[in-house]
DNA sequence: ATGGGTGCAAAGGATTTGCAACATT
DNA sequence: AATGTTGCAAATCCTTTGCACCCAT
């Protein structure tokens, strides 16, 4: 138990571990696609059946005021989450619409310095593009002859 | 009519000048401060006692997609506008709840050359954490023996 | 008279809240 | 028993849509 990371995550960040939290958790831990409420909700269903999405809305907000998991809102109205704590950049593709994450590129460490008089506390940063796989495709109809957009 | 900067920016963003888009816009190019569809609403109920929040929500969602003004959704569920579409950070202080422009930083430029393979169209980066005027007002209270969270 | 623009009312969707039942200590 | 947690139902809030009217060309 005390080796279960879902588990030593709520403890380091104070929130008692429910049976609905550490699956809540464990799913963000083992999930890496920046899953919406209602993909965790609906995920969740099969390990808990009675779970109710006001559980999974109101945990997930907890979580994210405590720090044990991030809400982005890269897409306007899609809110999700990512399990993942530390600094990291987000690429959002406007073709497949999938989220990636850039752990290369670290914004709240290197840019946010010496803001003068501002008290930088979290940074975010996101690109918004096409992805390498759908510039691909793109390639492939382009040789095809046909328009691209 | 010409040199009205609210018309100018219409006309270059191939949007037809009515005289609701036309205040819609001059709001935002005489109001930095990032307001919410609402607040644009009961901003213009004065110049137009008739406009309607349907035509606000249209406008403003139109002009973001010609790229006439930036959606920012940086506060979770608070999206508001900017009409400051060059490329520049937001500062989110977390104790006024104010969003402040960093016009030095730009992020597109700097940080999104050659992720490899990421075809970079867009870039957003913002920053939480405590203005200026709140870290004062913490360091007063600090003197005065209270306690600073 | 035609087409775009507006605004009302209604629909839609996402999220939160009130509260009673339940679990855990 | 006391406290914290859950989940249903309802309420709330934000945003979009359908449609009729209006304005300008």
């Amino acid at each position: 138990m005390k080796f279960d990371p879902a588990y030593k995550k709520l403890m380091e960040c104070g929130i008692r571990p429910s049976v609905q939290r550490l699956e809540i958790m464990r799913y963000l831990q083992t999930h890496f696609t920046h899953p919406t409420v209602d993909e965790i909700y609906m995920g969740l269903k099969e390990r808990i059946p009675t779970v109710s999405r006001t559980t999974v809305y109101n945990t997930l907000r907890m979580f994210s005021e405590k720090n044990a998991a991030l809400m982005i809102t890269i897409d306007e109205h899609r809110v999700c989450y990512d399990g993942n704590t530390t600094p990291h950049a987000h690429f959002f593709c406007r073709k497949c619409e999938k989220i990636y994450d850039l752990m290369d590129i670290k914004p709240s460490r290197e840019y946010c310095k010496d803001i003068k008089g501002f008290v930088v506390e979290d940074a975010q940063l996101y690109y918004r593009g096409v992805c390498p796989n759908c510039q691909k495709e793109a390639e492939a109809r382009f040789v095809a002859g046909e328009v691209i957009n």
